[in-house]
DNA sequence: GGGGGGATTCGG
DNA sequence: CGAATCCCCCCG
């Protein structure tokens, strides 16, 4: 057989239908594509709608959130601080607002360009390590808002080479998410791969119960 | 119409 | 630790 790799697929659009705490977890390992860069998903967070104080559609659909109430596939591209990118997956029926937020890729290929696009970043376990640094490798900018990550013909894409995610991934709490989101904060809606060398900040240590 | 805060990152 | 810098929310 050749040494190509796996063949790479699309993905079907029933992975994405369900809640965005169910669906995070199963986007580990999948592709994120655009052009020749292509990342493998190792970091994500889950976002959902008027029941959770820490999405962006919390409080509902605004000229900035309107592609997470579209339908599963498509992306919700955002600006962050004024000055950073995020990606997220779109997920669960269209007219209700979900969606994973891209927090970390293992670069794949392409990787002159994602270092020539990121001029600070040297190794590549940094590369794309953030969802700010992810977005700035690959070129994702605000006008891939709304692209069908599922349609081949878009310039982002996910894809599928076949490497299933992990049966027991790292969980803990979402990053950045301020006391005012309340119970919201305290929520165990980030998953990553084990092991996975770009991790945009460590796990905290489980295996034990705080003194409480 | 104004002010505060953020799903971030980098440099000092 | 603070700056960079835009969008959105809430208050008046």
């Amino acid at each position: 057989m050749g040494v190509g790799g796996p063949q790479r697929t699309t993905v079907d659009e029933a992975l994405l239908r369900g809640d965005a705490s169910d669906v995070a977890p199963r986007l580990l390992n999948l592709l994120l594509v655009h052009g020749q860069e292509v990342g493998r998903i190792v970091e994500v967070e889950a976002y959902g709608g008027a029941r959770d104080a820490a999405s962006h559609a919390y409080r509902g659909r605004t000229r900035r959130n309107a592609s997470m109430f579209g339908p599963p596939g498509v992306l919700y591209v955002y600006l962050s601080y004024g000055l950073h990118h995020c990606a997220n997956v779109v997920c669960g029926a269209e007219g209700t607002a979900g969606a994973v937020l891209v927090r970390a890729l293992d670069p794949v290929s392409g990787i002159d360009a994602m270092r020539r696009r990121r001029s600070g970043a040297t190794s590549k376990e940094r590369l794309c390590a953030g969802p700010g640094r992810l977005c700035a490798a690959l070129g994702i900018g605000g006008d891939c808002d709304g692209t069908d990550l599922l349609d081949v013909r878009s310039a982002v894409t996910l894809a599928d080479d076949g490497t299933a995610p992990p049966l027991e991934p790292l969980v803990g709490e979402r990053v950045g998410i301020g006391l005012r989101a309340g119970p919201a904060a305290r929520l165990q809606w980030r998953f990553a791969v084990p092991g996975a060398r770009s991790i945009s900040r460590p796990f905290p240590r489980a295996g034990r119960d705080p003194l409480s």
